[in-house]
DNA sequence: ATATTTTGACCGACTGTTCGGTCGGAAAAA
DNA sequence: TTTTTCCGACCGAACAGTCGGTCAAAATAT
């Protein structure tokens, strides 16, 4: 009980902050608020992180972590044919991000945060290496489909899996701002339209080369 | 000379604020930075605007306005078949944004601003029309196609564009954390893929089965 | 077992600074 | 002269970060 501990108070630390950034924003988040919410005093904080930018660093890191730990968790349970698991998979991210609006909250400030000169450098590194993971992901999903004759060969995966991934983050950003517009509905259709124009023709002869 | 003038100079001030919260970020600005950049004094700020979040709103406001009048220009322009100009809207907008990266900081800090209590109502509203505008001009587009018979009947016009919009939004994230990454070119085969999904199979007798 | 010392986690009053907004008067226009 | 526009010194509230000190429990001595 000593670092076992202190890294246990950390972890508490980031996230109650967590939940009072996306609560409040970082400018409107006083360190004394995130001391309250987890039930520390406000010189606690400063045992655990230098300032309160190190610390709104610290939950960056673990938010990021923790999602493409769960996405990647989510692909490797999926089983079927690769249209049926990458279609599982956006499926399976849109609904887990609608379960938790509360935190789209907190990847805005994020962005935003990442617009700011000294913030930039920090965050623009480890988003972009975000978006690379998620771009992986998909991309390997399609191009096993290539590989197994399900898609089109003349398909590229890269640019059709960030599109994919934008179109997730795009469909959110919808929904934050009214809160009726039915994302899930809208992934499923892009979906399928996707499949349907990156499915293999299966009409004509055999061939890979339709036309 | 006095409405006019007045008029003119609320309009510079706005801009010069555009180009300052675009650099440094809201919180970042200090009204005496705006004062500089428009080359008046700090209290002259104030006989044009009551306060620093009065005039973010105004730069909203006139973002918003420019950018969808910008769009719905562009439209109007187009000619062709409805896949064409689909094709040609996307391509253009993306355009757009790539060639104002700068700008690009000030719509995330939009969104982050709306994240805050205060800011929300105010840029809400403002935000999910815009989302609508553009929604339902590509999904006119779309209806257009589908109504002349170059998309399939089975096309939903509403959730396609809304997944478009998303990507476009997306895909431009991507770019902001990694300026190498090739927006134009995801659009591009996103566009291709998506027609490719859309387009009324025209292969065996004319119905919708093959296979 | 008990007393004593050491350690370091914890705290919140305090401080120096920053910044939004004001105001009284200068400058320009009418 | 009167009115309008402009300005920047000034003010006070807010806030990040500090610092001196408390206290409980771990380590050591008895």
């Amino acid at each position: 009980m000593r670092s076992q501990h202190k890294k246990e108070k950390k972890r508490a630390i980031i996230e109650a902050a967590a939940r009072v950034f996306a609560r409040q924003g970082y400018s409107g988040t006083v360190i004394a608020d995130i001391a309250r919410e987890a039930r520390i005093g406000k010189g606690t904080i400063y045992e655990y992180f230098d300032s309160k930018e190190d610390l709104f660093f610290a939950v960056f890191e673990w938010f990021c972590q923790s999602h493409v730990a769960q996405a990647q968790v989510q692909v490797s349970d999926l089983a079927g044919g690769a249209s049926e698991r990458l279609k599982a998979l956006v499926i399976s991210i849109v609904e887990t991000f609608a379960a938790h609006l509360d935190l789209y909250a907190l990847t805005m400030e994020f962005w935003a945060a990442s617009a700011t000169i000294r913030m930039r450098n920090r965050l623009k590194a480890d988003f972009k290496e975000v978006y690379r993971d998620f771009r992986t992901l998909i991309s390997a999903l399609i191009q096993e489909g290539v590989a197994s004759g399900e898609f089109k060969g003349t398909i590229d995966p890269e640019p059709i899996a960030a599109s994919l991934v934008g179109a997730l983050d795009g469909l959110f950003l919808q929904v934050w701002f009214d809160e009726t517009f039915d994302a899930i509905g809208a992934a499923r259709k892009l979906m399928e339209c996707m499949m349907e124009g990156m499915a293999q023709a299966r009409g004509p002869s055999e061939g890979k080369r339709d036309q």
